[in-house]
RNA sequence: CGGGGCGUAGCGCAGCCUGGUAGCGCAUCUGGUUUGGGACCAGAGGGUCGCAAGUUCGAAUCUUGCCGCCCCGACCA
């Protein structure tokens, strides 16, 4: 991608209104404007990273055994009635009106619709297990959006529905997501820690948020720095098999939010050089909810004795627009952002020092080209602005690789090639750039 | 939802108290000099001062209402 076709609207001062680092770069970079208090519009740098955060989410769904789907934004308020939530859920629901005068809400979350959508076409135990998901946009009317994606009104969520036969069946699908979710957070360059989270009425231990660490965290949260070194499951993971061990390894180390923290055990549990006391961001919370839904909406299926019962279920979310202003948060520094190979908007900058100089013109293209058909997502900085802006704008943005062509480098047959997240640079050979990032670039993605 | 604050050019702000028809820095455009970490000189464009009503000869400035946004707290992915 040739900048000077690319819109990368790029602020050098920081609007007033963001108050955390996330925020302030996003805005900064161009990634995205806000249209409304929390409601953003994607720029095209942003919406390249949300892109790939989600689809990320979806392959290790789709490895976990869950099926995509796409429900409506637009719900009936009838089929919130149903469940009792319709008047329950407050203020929080925006509620609109049709033209018949009907009663509608954007969904805030889709656990009524999915419910009914199922409970059509479920008759038999042996329709399940079932793993359902999808990626939606959603709305929540909060009382005080704020920290930009952090806490919008308007967000990208991955929601994804469990249906069995009975508790025991249930548990294995809480733990495929349960497992997928640590691969998932961890492809994206992040270390994800289970931690016990509030059931609300229905109890049992069927319930944790993934939590990231990072200083801006909206709680407080604790746990064992053994947690952080666990290896999370591999590639090669059979998702039908049994995943107990990996979720009874997972949760036995202490880790809890403030709300759920308990003090005196934390002492207890955990060695004082192990004790971790950090702020955190929920990227994701796993839910098993039994027969919340199915039993007052009447989601039944038959045993093999003939009578029905009603299907037990769970749900399982991720903040995938979120996860772009927790990714942020994790990895950036005082000049801009620090993206991980998996989830850059594009996996190099070329930096053309002196375009119009035909030399250095013509040095840029040639890898540029190179790079394209190598497969590389470059952004190729093409613009006559100066050096020091370009430099500026590429640290910004937060490419991994910045390759750097002058005159100078022209006349002396080099490239510089600077890592963004050390800072180091080193000079290549003009002829080797291309394929040497390319096997960079390459070697960074491959996960197990 | 309680408490506070702010809406003036794309961004950051001054002017408001003490009414006289709008200014600064950055950005943008033109010309020139520059050219490896956000250049310099000269010139130019860009704002119905959030909206509406009122007071006044005259309102960015005073009054009232509305709208929007931000911050602190309680809530949340």
């Amino acid at each position: 991608m040739r900048l000077t076709k690319f819109y990368l609207p790029v602020m050098k001062e920081t609007p007033s209104e963001a108050q955390i680092a996330s925020h302030r770069l996003m805005l900064r970079a161009g990634m995205m404007r806000q249209e409304g208090a929390g409601i953003y519009a994607w720029l095209p740098l942003g919406f390249r990273v949300l892109k790939k955060i989600e689809q990320i989410v979806r392959e290790e769904q789709d490895r976990a055994g869950a099926v995509e789907m796409l429900m409506p934004t637009i719900q009936q308020a009838d089929l919130w009635r149903e469940s009792g939530r319709y008047d329950a859920y407050g203020k929080e629901m925006l509620r609109i009106e049709d033209r018949g005068g009907r009663e509608m809400l954007f969904g805030p979350t889709n656990e009524e619709m999915i419910t009914e959508i199922v409970r059509a076409g479920m008759r038999s135990y042996k329709d399940l297990p079932k793993l359902l998901y999808h990626i939606q946009w959603k709305f929540r009317d909060e009382v005080r959006p704020r920290f930009g994606v952090m806490c919008g009104r308007e967000f990208l969520m991955k929601d994804a529905y469990s249906f069995d036969f009975d508790d025991e069946s249930g548990r294995r699908s809480y733990n495929k997501m349960f497992a997928a979710y640590l691969r998932t957070f961890e492809r994206m360059g992040l270390k994800a820690i289970p931690m016990r989270a509030e059931t609300g009425p229905i109890g049992g231990d069927l319930s944790h948020e993934f939590i990231i660490l990072a200083d801006t965290g909206e709680s407080a949260v604790f746990c064992d720095k053994r947690l952080i070194e666990m290896p999370v499951p591999q590639k090669d993971t059979d998702f039908d098999g049994d995943l107990q061990s990996i979720v009874d390894q997972f949760t036995a180390h202490y880790a809890a939010t403030d709300e759920m923290h308990d003090e005196a055990e934390f002492e207890k549990t955990v060695e004082e050089e192990n004790r971790i006391a950090a702020r955190g961001i929920e990227v994701g919370h796993i839910f098993f909810f039994g027969t919340k839904y199915s039993k007052p909406m009447k989601a039944m299926v038959a045993g093999s004795d003939g009578k029905d019962v009603p299907i037990q279920m769970g749900s399982y979310g991720v903040g995938v627009s979120r996860l772009v202003g927790g990714l942020i948060e994790a990895f950036h520094d005082d000049d801009g952002c620090k993206w991980p190979m998996a989830v850059t908007p594009f996996h190099a900058g070329l930096v053309n020092l002196k375009a119009g100089d035909a030399e250095t013109d013509e040095a840029c293209e040639k890898i540029y080209r190179e790079l394209e058909a190598a497969g590389v997502e470059v952004l190729y900085d093409d613009t006559p602005a100066r050096p020091g802006e370009k430099f500026a704008r590429m640290d910004l943005i937060g490419l991994p690789y910045q390759i750097v062509i002058g005159p100078r480098g022209v006349k002396s047959g080099n490239a510089e090639l600077k890592r963004r997240s050390d800072g180091e640079r080193e000079d290549i050979a003009l002829d080797a750039v291309a394929s040497h990032v390319s096997a960079l670039v390459r070697d960074a993605l491959v996960y197990d």
